[in-house]
DNA sequence: TGTACATCAGTGAACGCGCGTTCACTGATGTAC
DNA sequence: TGTACATCAGTGAACGCGCGTTCACTGATGTAC
């Protein structure tokens, strides 16, 4: 039941997007909206619900394509998390609105959605790790880190998952990754529309110019 | 009084994000709702309205920064350019969301927000075409693009702004354009918290490996 | 096999609130003669 | 200088709708003896 709650209010948020509302979840359901409440103890708590889901659903499709590509071939475990992540997005758009885009008004979310958040980046940090530990050579880190951001980043070195990465491969791990996003999300919310046309082509090429920066084959 | 509707509007933009209140604005105004009537034709021309001026607000704001540098330094332009911009966003959030972050449900955005939501990415495109034209080295633009992006992109060679941009180049602008904003919207939208705590000094950072990308001096 | 009882998913009414939009109107201000 | 009139910003009531949340309840199902 919570499932079929679940999968309903997820309908609606492509036409309602984060002002989701839970009368009309029920209404569809052919309950009363009270009965909900059986279920989740409020609103906010559905929709947290949805977001955890969401998180965990890109982590489990970005985990899969990734997982199968033999370890050594960076450059198609590369490809392989970036497509999955943008494959995720376009079958998925309202949950990636929710997730990537503007935050919800008067919505905190809380501790448990960062950890299924993380899933997908710390996937590419491995690849990156990888690629260092086979002694790549990655572009645009030869320019002075800056103190400040230097002791940020250190502070993330002892954390699993982060080992082996240097400061400013780093610092340029965040900035593709802002790129990766910062493009899907051009796409999905329309800003490409008279530039780019053919956003399948765009994307690869995408992926292949971030492939040569890091090195990767 | 427009001018007051509109400021008072803002503000709410703050705390209910899109999905702003035509009667709240009014009573924070000391009106009745329907007194609104006479300034908007509805809810959405507001919001319209809204984002017009957030559009040409930003716009102003990268010109004003961009057009005091000298021609000929092409990094300060690029600098002013992508300071004016996080600036601008960090300054102005809510705006910057609505522009930016996830679409409104149901809000189909009229034809009149294009031309003012092109003018910050008009000036990149100068400063682009101001480094090919004193013969910059352009990184990440060897790789082989795909024809139908190829195609795409010649299109937009003819267009006033974009003469003298060749395709590659043109598409290493966008990739960065949407850099650009992927990595305002991850300090905006809070998701930095954790591996980067100081944004301007990482935001500066960016702003050097992207000068050196393009060459600029 | 039959009865008594507990469990618990879902009901229905209500609270108190908000919203966008419409419509006939008031009443102050400015203009024309 | 004084009167008649038009303009028009803003009013107030209403329409019809939606919302999240609470609370006492029904009634079917399953369990225990």
């Amino acid at each position: 039941m919570v499932d079929e709650i679940k999968k309903t209010a997820r309908e609606h948020l492509a036409t309602d997007g984060a002002n989701l509302s839970l009368r009309a979840v029920a209404r569809d359901l052919g309950m009363v909206s009270s009965a909900v409440y059986r279920y989740f103890d409020s609103r906010d708590a559905l929709l947290t619900a949805l977001i955890i889901d969401a998180y965990n659903d890109l982590g489990d499709a970005v985990e899969r394509a990734e997982s199968p590509v033999p370890r050594k071939n960076l450059a198609r475990r590369w490809t392989a998390l970036a497509t999955a992540v943008r494959d995720w997005a376009v079958a998925n758009q309202p949950e990636y609105a929710l997730l990537y885009g503007s935050p919800v008004p008067g919505y905190r979310a809380p501790q448990d959605t960062i950890e299924p958040a993380s899933r997908p980046v710390l996937v590419f940090a491995r690849i990156v790790a990888d690629a260092v530990a086979a002694g790549a050579t990655i572009e645009g880190t030869s320019a002075r880190l800056p103190k400040a951001v230097r002791a940020d980043l250190a502070k993330l070195r002892g954390q699993p998952g982060f080992g082996g990465i240097a400061e400013p491969v780093f610092a340029k791990l965040i900035l593709v990754w802002a790129q990766l996003f910062g493009l899907i999300s051009f796409e999905l919310f329309g800003r490409l529309v008279g530039s780019v046309d053919d956003n399948d082509a765009f994307f690869a090429y995408f992926v292949r110019t971030v492939a040569t920066e890091f090195g990767l084959s």
